[in-house]
DNA sequence: GGTGGTTACTTGCATCTGCAACGAACCGTA
DNA sequence: TACGGTTCGTTGCAGATGCAAGTAACCACC
């Protein structure tokens, strides 16, 4: 009778805009293989960096993207990008790694309202530490359960949909390191 | 010079674990590329629904398998299940679902443990109301931006991820089917 | 019938999160 | 220099979330 998993009849609840073609079989199949892929990697790696190296994921996250930067320093807004935080949700977690001393604030010469996050060298020490539990976790619960082609066909497609943002973020990386040169070339802090 | 997103040297920080190879840039891509698209397409479908309907997705989802399930009931521990949430996480949300008159509890007749979830009028009008919004949001920020063979794939290699736990859920929502039909059979409760 | 080990759900607590409002600083123009 | 329109980051507030502990009920076994 009913035993498979979310497999039962779609939504049946009807259609109201004309033209909108509910989901079938196998499209809500992959709607929710996107949710639960997605919760049951993501919980996992969460609980094994918590319980190894008390980081959060979005933690190190913005450590791990502070220390791929040039001078391991990004503005605030450039690493809320980076990190898939929202600017207040950055705020505060710039706020609690800094308390911890992972990271500090550095405000900008050239332009008063923006704020540098920077790794500080203690941060970094933490990072190293925890990369090989990132690192395994993604392997372990992610990449290395598929086949190359499996990898390719996921990133192509996933890319797909981020093709619209990708090229917004792109410009405005373009734009945010445009002045960092800038500001490069005029107060000489190479 | 650094202009691309997400695309600047890998992680550099060296290496513990011997035999752990740090991602390749194709890899990372791929990992990020779940990250960022997961995040994008629930960030916006949680908007529509809230802004519309005053639902979060995770409500949303409640509601939904509810009305799917026979008798639109599920049990505490099942629901929790197909709404990817915790069991903490579904009480709250069930409490607040139920001051809000879309759900009500139903304790089980056999096992004074087990509570079930149950979708009222109000619950499935609410439901109705908002299914147009959830399935033209799943479509215009997933489905319909891949070709069927980019679904495909993503679902093959998605679920290859889920496959350990989704032999565990079926086994878990069999032997509460079981349990249910005998209890059916004993107070005549069709 | 009592006892130890489980299971099902709930709750206390601390943390995290997002939206919207805010203040400061910047820019172009008059 | 003053002004409206923006951008950048922060904060108030209210709600969501997870873990671990707690409570109630079940089950197998003595």
């Amino acid at each position: 009778m009913h035993s498979q998993v979310s497999v039962r009849k779609p939504y049946s609840v009807g259609v109201a805009k004309s033209e909108l073609r509910p989901l079938d079989e196998r499209e809500m199949s992959t709607w929710h293989a996107l949710i639960r892929a997605h919760s049951k990697i993501t919980r996992r790696l969460e609980a094994e960096l918590e319980t190894e190296h008390g980081l959060t994921l979005p933690a190190y996250e913005v450590l791990a993207h502070l220390s791929m930067a040039p001078d391991a320093r990004l503005r605030m807004s450039e690493l809320a990008v980076h990190a898939v935080l929202t600017p207040s949700g950055l705020t505060r977690l710039v706020d609690k790694l800094s308390r911890e001393g992972l990271v500090c604030r550095d405000r900008c010469s050239g332009d008063a309202r923006v704020v540098y996050a920077v790794l500080t060298p203690l941060g970094s020490t933490r990072l190293e530490a925890a990369y090989p539990t990132h690192l395994r976790g993604v392997r372990e619960h992610f990449i290395d359960q598929l086949t190359g082609e499996q990898r390719d066909a996921i990133a192509d497609a996933l890319n797909v949909l981020l093709a619209s943002c990708t090229a917004d973020c792109a410009a405005a990386v373009e734009e945010c390191e445009a002045v960092m040169a800038a500001e490069t070339v005029l107060d000489g802090t190479a």
